[in-house]
DNA sequence: ATAAAATAAGTTACTGATAACACAGTATAA
DNA sequence: TTATACTGTGTTATCAGTAACTTATTTTAT
């Protein structure tokens, strides 16, 4: 006869009543508290194996109001990421990692989810500049967080990588190869990194008296449109100028579309047109020609991320907030060569 | 002065004490139950709004067994599908959707992990048939469960594609086209669909009265190595037998690397070699040239695992399982032609 | 007019964990 | 020997809701 109701799960007063002890005891051995005998620790964890214990996550959260879990938020679901690279050291830390996703409007209700989920950290990848810092740090109901990403405000902890000198390595790279006009097609200048690569490229253009342009910036927000919007951005490109050597992409996907466009107006590359993207996506190397792209390493960003977050997850009071900033490299393929 | 402590969330009491109700009616009020005093009412909705109330989830939890969440449960991480496409229907029914990953050694634990959080529902998006659908079904803790793909067990609501058909299509649109030797090239066999669609091939070829083969059977397990486990397998192939004029392939991605491969040794698409895939991923639109492919409604199958899923959860008692098979439309673009 | 039924509340108990405190028993030091 | 500190364990309160039951007031039906 069970010492618990059917259907029910075993509470740790099930547990006590089996292995002779108080509750209290069951709690202490559940939270590793040292000073419990070791003979009734071992009594207590066998009592728990045998009845299959399992500590209940609601109870636990009303008490000590949180959840051993780690919410990793998305903005405009940025999913080439992929996502094992951010649950993955989440879960070695002995968290549950649970990932969402929201728009910049949903944000807000978001963040107040996690704060009712009584999450321990949030690690935010927004790319876009959706709200003030100021307003993001009240909405986060001062629960740690992480941004990744390029972020203003130093109250926060960010990690992003330095796109002015990952432009700067992209175009650079063109003008010693021999060019001396090169185009860009970037997506919408709300998000952080398509601003900085856009600011990135006017700069070097500057620094080596050249004169930018022609660009072309288009609205893209959702990724799966990265395609298009370079397709679109080239065929624009191509209506107004022909004059350019080489072309800077914002990223990949946005590359793809490019040269799809530049096929299509019967232009070779690297012959007629060299081409850089941004990110080193999976597809960059198996494009038709491979495409020179600039490696960020985001599985690093991740892991650097979370070893902040979990510093101001054990020290909230003594946490001093991280501004870390990465450098990414050029890889080097058949889509660039001097001009004809 | 405040009615409750500095630094706390009001709570029910809270509230019912500035209303002059008791903590009862303001829970009936948060749930809507019929039988309260219009003007009642709004008086605790006006205090609820000025006094910031918001509902603890923990101890909500901790009575209902409920969390209002939809907890969707990846395997192998297949995200080249929009996470959006499962949250926003998700969301739109009024549940906070969550997402994790995991392998197929962990399925186990965290479907615990879903339990332990009280979902009130689980998506599964399993490709793979990772364990017996008896022990699914046990594992799943008496959650109402949905799963993407085919699954055998009839005790299982789960929305596939008809593969077959699916590989029917394409391959028929090469026979139609006048090819009589066509190359295969897949993945693990391990992922049900993967196996769905080599036996699909295998099937067409042979009511043609056509031998199939040659056939490469790749290993990959990440959709990361997709477009490798697609070069490998076209070099491979070309290494064996060039007698081939089409070539099927087992999605988008891995025709992508197949596409380069030729490229690499002078071989043209689809002058020399035809090639349809699978899912009509957009890069597919992309490739030069466009690549024909076959066509899966992916957010309908979410919007009908979500509609199964709501019907699950509203009536557990009376719910009759539904194994739903839907039709994939062949795309036709540039790759395919009739052989030389 | 009176009983029965429906409405609109309030009271109390309970969910399953942790925290704070009390208390007895033992070891150490003065 | 007595005072003190340190152990391990039990008791009780608390977290913020919901469920079940109770009570007082209306409304309706006979």
């Amino acid at each position: 006869m069970p010492t618990h109701p059917q259907n029910r799960r075993p509470t740790i007063r099930d547990v006590a009543r089996e292995a002779g002890v108080s509750h209290q005891t069951v709690s202490r051995v559940l939270n590793d508290y040292p000073k419990v005998a070791p003979e009734t620790r071992a009594r207590v964890l066998q009592v728990m194996e045998a009845m299959g214990y399992e500590r209940n996550l609601a109870a636990q959260m009303l008490t000590t109001q949180r959840s051993r879990t780690i919410q990793i938020v998305t903005l405009d679901a940025e999913f080439h990421l992929d996502i094992t690279q951010f649950t993955q050291p989440v879960k070695q830390a002995g968290y549950s990692a649970v990932v969402t996703d929201c728009t910049a409007e949903s944000l807000a209700k978001t963040l107040d989810e996690a704060a009712a989920r009584m999450v321990d950290g949030i690690m935010l990848y927004a790319p876009r500049s959706c709200m003030p810092d100021d307003k993001l740090i009240a909405l986060s109901h001062g629960i740690p967080l992480v941004r990744r990403d390029y972020a203003i405000d130093s109250r926060l902890t960010w990690i992003g990588f330095d796109q002015q000198h990952a432009t700067h390595l992209a175009v650079r790279h063109l003008i010693d190869l021999g060019h001396r006009r090169i185009a860009h097609i970037t997506g919408s200048l709300e998000f952080i990194n398509t601003r900085l690569r856009h600011d990135g490229y006017v700069k070097t253009m500057g620094e080596h008296d050249l004169e930018s342009g022609p660009v072309y910036v288009g609205t893209y927000g959702a990724q799966r449109r990265d395609m298009k919007n370079g397709y679109d951005g080239m065929c624009e490109l191509l209506k107004r100028d022909r004059e350019f050597t080489a072309l800077l992409v914002v990223n990949d996907r946005n590359a793809m579309g490019a040269m799809r466009a530049l096929a299509d107006h019967g232009l070779r590359v690297p012959d007629d047109v060299s081409i850089v993207g941004f990110d080193d996506n999976p597809i960059a190397s198996y494009l038709v020609p491979p495409l020179t792209t600039v490696y960020f390493d985001f599985d690093f960003q991740a892991q650097l991320g979370f070893q902040y977050l979990f510093e101001q997850i054990r020290n909230p009071e003594t946490y001093k907030h991280h501004q870390h900033v990465l450098i990414a490299d050029l890889v080097v393929r058949q889509s660039t060569r001097a001009p004809a």
